[in-house]
DNA sequence: CTGTTGATCTGCT
DNA sequence: GCAGATCAACAGT
């Protein structure tokens, strides 16, 4: 499967993030293959969105928004958790990338288990610090080119039809809840 | 400099 | 349902 290409990313950030549902994230390991069917995004985009990194304007942190399109933007939070976005925006914005909130497990499931240390598949991968951790994505990974496949890319996956795709207010913010930029699928994740 | 908040998860009540 | 883990960014003194 081809990895997608730099111009999938250089659209508006909330398009991608809706097309980003079900391709699949593969990340490689000393010759091991992990990788998940993307189930759920939320965009982050500029000076027009509150609650992106970037409202405030550059910064060391999130120096990855500015920057090219179809690139991992790896933060830390809350002392101990690590989430990853890919990088996407149209020509009229200046930053921002779609965060991926939850996969579904599709090969490497004992690596996942091993990193995650439990063996429930579905509480591997269903969060965004839980499939970071489950992938073993840190900050070293910051700025990996996710168009290029090497030890962290996105390839095409499921089509998934509008039909399927259900828009809501995005997780864990407190500034701009009007914007309906959550994607998730309608359908159980675990089917 | 100090204090607070945060795109979270886990474990306990 | 809520506390605790614990670091980067930011506002305030």
């Amino acid at each position: 499967m081809k990895a997608l290409t730099r111009s999938f990313y250089d659209r508006d950030t909330v398009d991608v993030a809706r097309d980003l549902l079900g391709k699949i994230l593969v990340r490689k390991i000393n010759g091991n293959t992990i990788s998940g069917i993307i189930a759920e995004t939320e965009a982050y985009r500029y000076k027009d969105d509150p609650a992106s990194h970037t409202y405030g304007g550059m910064t060391e942190r999130n120096k990855a928004m500015f920057g090219q399109v179809g690139r991992a933007y790896v933060y830390f939070t809350y002392g101990m958790h690590y989430c990853v976005n890919a990088v996407a925006r149209s020509s009229d914005y200046e930053a921002g990338a779609v965060l991926i909130r939850s996969l579904v497990p599709k090969t490497g499931i004992d690596f996942m288990s091993r990193q995650r240390k439990i063996s429930d598949i579905s509480n591997l991968t269903n969060g965004p610090a839980k499939l970071t951790q489950a992938l073993k994505i840190t900050k070293k990974e910051y700025g990996e080119d996710l168009t290029k496949r090497s030890n962290l890319f996105i390839t095409d996956g499921l089509e998934i039809k509008k039909s399927e795709i259900l828009a809501g207010p995005r997780i864990g913010i407190k500034k701009a809840n009007d914007k309906m930029w959550n994607f998730k699928m309608t359908k159980n994740i675990f089917t």
